[in-house]
DNA sequence: CGCCAGGGCCTCA
DNA sequence: TGAGGCCATGGC
């Protein structure tokens, strides 16, 4: 069983929920600026709390790379607040729309995004993958969690250990990214949480998790 | 109530 | 280069 044999059967079991998604607000299609942001907001947070800055960013009239990085760090401090950690996201914010208001989104490089405080690996590759739809796959403590309990990764490599091995076992296009990660996701928060429930895990048989737990 | 959430930066070895 | 501390709200 390697990595690309773990994603069919995922995408079987899972094969009635919508698979190339970026969770949005307002149920339309995020646009890439709201992605971006989004993918800042949800640093170590809940995606609900995430949902409410944004929602609060629209009723602000923070919706615009212009717009949210001339306001007063005080009001985006306000209109985030529910996602956590409000203070440093909102320089995060203001540093990241600062940067985007001057490009064009179609040229933006993952390194350039990884130069600005606040975005690091698994934000920059949330960006490039699901606002910019490049390929690259996107590593997050989900997936490091679902693969070392299966016994397929240690799980405390570094990210572009991780991120360089999973690329180079599924087929290299964003539609299989985006549904990959979106499957790890799902299978984290249906059962492989933190605290796990193996028993109605349908990969049990195959993960060293379960298996040495009998 | 306590735990947890789709990180990242800084500091210190 | 990596472990540990810190940042903070809201749902369950």
């Amino acid at each position: 069983m390697d990595i690309h044999d773990y994603y069919n059967l995922l995408k079987e079991h899972y094969s009635h929920i919508d698979h190339n998604w970026w969770p949005t607000t307002k149920k339309f299609t995020p646009t890439q600026l709201e992605i971006a942001v989004g993918a800042v907001l949800t640093q170590n947070t809940n995606w609900r709390n995430v949902e409410k800055a944004l929602d609060n960013m629209i009723d602000a009239e923070l919706t615009t790379a212009f717009s949210i990085s001339n306001a007063r760090t005080s009001a985006i401090q306000k209109a985030i607040r529910p996602s956590g950690f409000y203070r440093q996201k909102a320089k995060r914010v203001k540093k990241l729309t600062a940067f985007l208001k001057e490009k064009n989104f179609e040229n933006i490089g993952r390194e350039e995004l990884l130069a600005l405080n606040g975005i690091g690996h698994e934000t920059a590759d949330s960006i490039m993958l699901y606002a910019l739809n490049k390929e690259y796959f996107v590593i997050d403590a989900y997936t490091r969690r679902i693969f070392s309990r299966l016994g397929v990764i240690k799980g405390d490599e570094n990210y572009e250990e991780l991120r360089e091995l999973f690329e180079k076992n599924i087929e290299k296009n964003t539609d299989t990214y985006k549904e990959f990660h979106a499957l790890i996701v799902e299978h984290a928060k249906q059962t492989c949480k933190k605290k796990p429930e193996c028993g109605s895990c349908f990969l049990k048989r195959k993960c060293n998790y379960w298996k040495s737990s009998k």
